[in-house]
DNA sequence: TGTACATCAGTGAACGCGCGTTCACTGATGTAC
DNA sequence: TGTACATCAGTGAACGCGCGTTCACTGATGTAC
């Protein structure tokens, strides 16, 4: 399949009429997301994305020094875009903390269902977050969101001793990845099939957990 | 590195003074299992195998069809051996129901931990259940062990309303799952740093889960 | 015990292929004056 | 407005390499008689 580079309305000249491609960096981009989520992270090559974009094998080096770095700048976005979307579940915590942290954890699996190629590049490329502290710092956008999530809850809860609220969030990242991990991202023929949506067993999951903290729902 | 097929002590002739080598099959399991280790699930290839073992390229195709038959076996044994192993930590139940949940959880990180090669066969390589009924089998075992758990503890749950016991094994491979794959199987220089062990996270975890269905450690 | 033969489990050379990367190049664009 | 020039962002041919796989082969082993 090939990228076009123009807008769908056909921008001011740009694009791939003319010698210059004017766009190529981002199409690459897209490119590399496309072929992850077709693939697999190691499922293609650089020269499979320059193939995909309609560009010679050389003219992705203009842009990235080699696929791993393609595939870091892919990975950045990706945790940048997921945590946006964790945030604006968590939507400031309304109606209430617990509904609210659901809303983040189905997000969670929404994100894997909708962007298998996203979810791959984050938590299956190993890539290295120590090489590029911009890949680290988008990383630990996703945790800071369920951190304050969890924090709400943890202030709303009336148990008698309650875990820090950090825990409390890498709790609920866990059960979230766990599921998103087992029956959500990976590939259907290599998934075991479950008798309920996963979305149900994550919620049943997360409530029972936090009932024991001592908050419910409210309404 | 290159696998000696003979027994550390020198077993009876056999091994690779003579012509044939007698172990191929096991050994180049092995090596599969070695390098999957090293570099991941998409980390070698057929040839890489041979080459461990000292053998020529064509020699495992008297073996196994193609790359994905070998690593096939090796996934079905690692299903195999990590059942076990949870198994062996299940105890039967013992002492409790919730120290021997907790234990089962326990071994799944250890076993991450400790071969992270045969995890990533299993979690990683996105190898298709459906072409391999043997596969899937051994897949099974892995939930049939903690749904055996979950059955105990729920039977010795006095909560006025419990889920299934299906669903709380699920809860627990979940969370489980989560944080071994968080934090524990994946490279060290592409996962976050955490405050506290892994281990302590995951107990943590399920206690305040297992609470919630009214189970709690004895003595 | 000896011999002939079938089968098994390796060898190693060869093939076509696509990869990552480099290279000198060239068309298009921007800017100084 | 026009022109010369620098820079940018592509081309496409070329390279060496290691891959997966096939092939005719051969050394070792097992078995019938």
């Amino acid at each position: 399949m090939r990228f076009n580079p123009n807008q769908p309305g056909g921008g001011p000249a740009g694009g791939r009429d003319s010698y210059h491609h004017g766009n190529l960096r981002e199409v690459l981009i897209e490119a590399a997301l496309h072929l992850l989520g077709e693939h697999g992270p190691a499922g293609f090559t650089f020269a499979d994305v320059a193939r995909a974009v309609g560009v010679s094998p050389a003219a992705p080096y203009r842009h990235f020094r080699d696929r791993q770095a393609l595939l870091t700048e892919v990975a950045r976005r990706a945790f940048e875009k997921f945590a946006a979307e964790l945030d604006t579940a968590w939507n400031g915590g309304r109606p209430d903390p617990v509904r609210a942290i659901e809303n983040c954890a189905l997000a969670y699996l929404s994100f894997a269902r909708r962007e298998p190629a996203a979810f791959a590049a984050m938590y299956e490329s190993g890539l290295p977050m120590s090489d590029d502290p911009t890949l680290l710092a988008a990383s630990e956008l996703v945790l800071g969101v369920l951190r304050r999530a969890a924090d709400a809850a943890c202030a709303a809860s009336h148990a008698a001793r309650r875990p820090p609220a950090l825990m409390v969030a890498l709790h609920v990242q866990a059960m979230a990845h766990g599921v998103a991990a087992l029956y959500v991202s990976r590939a259907e023929t290599s998934r075991r099939k479950l008798p309920m949506p996963p979305e149900d067993l994550l919620e049943a999951g997360l409530l029972i957990y936090l009932q024991s903290l001592g908050i419910a729902p409210s309404g």
